[in-house]
DNA sequence: AAATGCTCCAACCGCTCATCC
DNA sequence: CGGATGAGCGGTTGGAGCATT
């Protein structure tokens, strides 16, 4: 059984406020307040209205103070940042933008924050391999190693754990629903996603690295042989998917490349990474997070000791 | 001009947290 | 201490208006 209602539904007026309701609530709260009862309010000055819905016109709409729309370039820079290192807090980032609702900045960053950016990161990303496909007259075929070429910043390399010491599920439960919430939303499977990358890496099982991707994720192709290596083909780069975030239990950690930010991300397993919307990698760079620790750390310079996770 | 698709945003819903009794 | 209640928050939805076919 669940809680309570706070109002009568069948009682209670829902949709667009008129401006009559609008300036009855208004003048009441400009006069009394609100009287630290937003579910009696409504009853009290006569509106057919739902105390929740009084309390969000108020502070969205009515309350003074309020700007609506005209972002400033200084504002998209701060909800960036903010978002970047916070997530999808939008109470705390409307805080540090006065004038700003929650609900505003939720609305602006789904809307065209968030297309605006990964536009431009996926165009700048999508030019620099084709100019690497050009260079090197290969059509189709990349190895980690190209790719992260394209993107030669090292990882902050955020490993936690060892291998001796695992923890039982190294997968936050906020990764998995972010992955599925991705996954769920994506129009083609995944094999129609991803690109051609090859595992060079003969000592890793990628046969593995692809049981958990059918494991956690549908997944058409069949899956390999153990000991075989992982070839994900896809035609032509321009159909790498918005978002592909993969969590994959057998890493320590988590690694995706975030396009807003321009750098590869990471996160131990006890560490809570927010919001990854703006991870963006064909998933065998992320799968193979300890192969391009260990393929790169000669040409990197890491901020902790490299280590190969997780793969046994 | 009509149909269809897309974008945007106000508002709703359900959940968690804080407070009160 | 624990249940009831309200406030606050973030995710999601519905629909108006605009763009495209």
């Amino acid at each position: 059984m669940g809680r309570a209602p706070c109002c009568d539904k069948a009682k209670v007026k829902k949709g667009p406020w008129s401006p009559e309701e609008d300036a009855t609530l208004k003048s009441y709260i400009e006069k009394h307040g609100t009287g630290g009862n937003w579910i009696a309010l409504p009853q009290k000055i006569g509106l057919k209205r739902c105390g929740k819905s009084c309390r969000l016109r108020w502070l969205n709409y009515l309350r003074p103070n309020i700007k609506h729309g005209g972002f400033t370039e200084d504002e998209d820079n701060l909800i960036c940042s903010l978002y970047i290192s916070i997530g999808s807090r939008w109470s705390i980032i409307a805080a540090q933008l006065p004038g700003r609702t929650d609900n505003d900045i939720k609305n602006y960053w789904n809307t065209r924050l968030k297309k605006k950016l990964l536009g431009k990161q996926r165009r700048e990303f999508t030019q620099a391999l084709r100019n690497s496909m050009d260079s090197k007259g290969c059509e189709t075929t990349y190895s980690i190693s190209d790719c992260f070429s394209l993107y030669p910043r090292p990882p902050p390399l955020l490993v936690g754990s060892s291998q001796g010491n695992r923890a039982s599920n190294p997968v936050a439960p906020h990764m998995l629903e972010e992955f599925s919430y991705n996954r769920d939303t994506q129009p083609n499977n995944l094999e129609e996603n991803l690109g051609t990358f090859h595992c060079l890496n003969s000592d890793v099982s990628c046969a593995q690295i692809h049981e958990q991707l059918c494991e956690n994720a549908t997944c058409s192709r069949s899956c390999p042989q153990l000991g075989s290596d992982l070839n994900i083909n896809f035609p032509e780069f321009g159909g790498i998917p918005e978002e592909i975030m993969y969590s994959v239990p057998q890493l320590d950690s988590f690694s995706a490349v975030d396009m807003v930010n321009c750098c590869t991300i990471s996160s131990s397993v006890s560490e809570n990474l927010g919001d990854t919307s703006s991870t963006v990698y064909p998933s065998a760079l992320i799968t193979n997070y300890g192969v391009c620790n260990q393929k790169m750390a000669q040409e990197w310079t890491f901020l902790d000791e490299p280590r190969l996770l997780g793969f046994s």
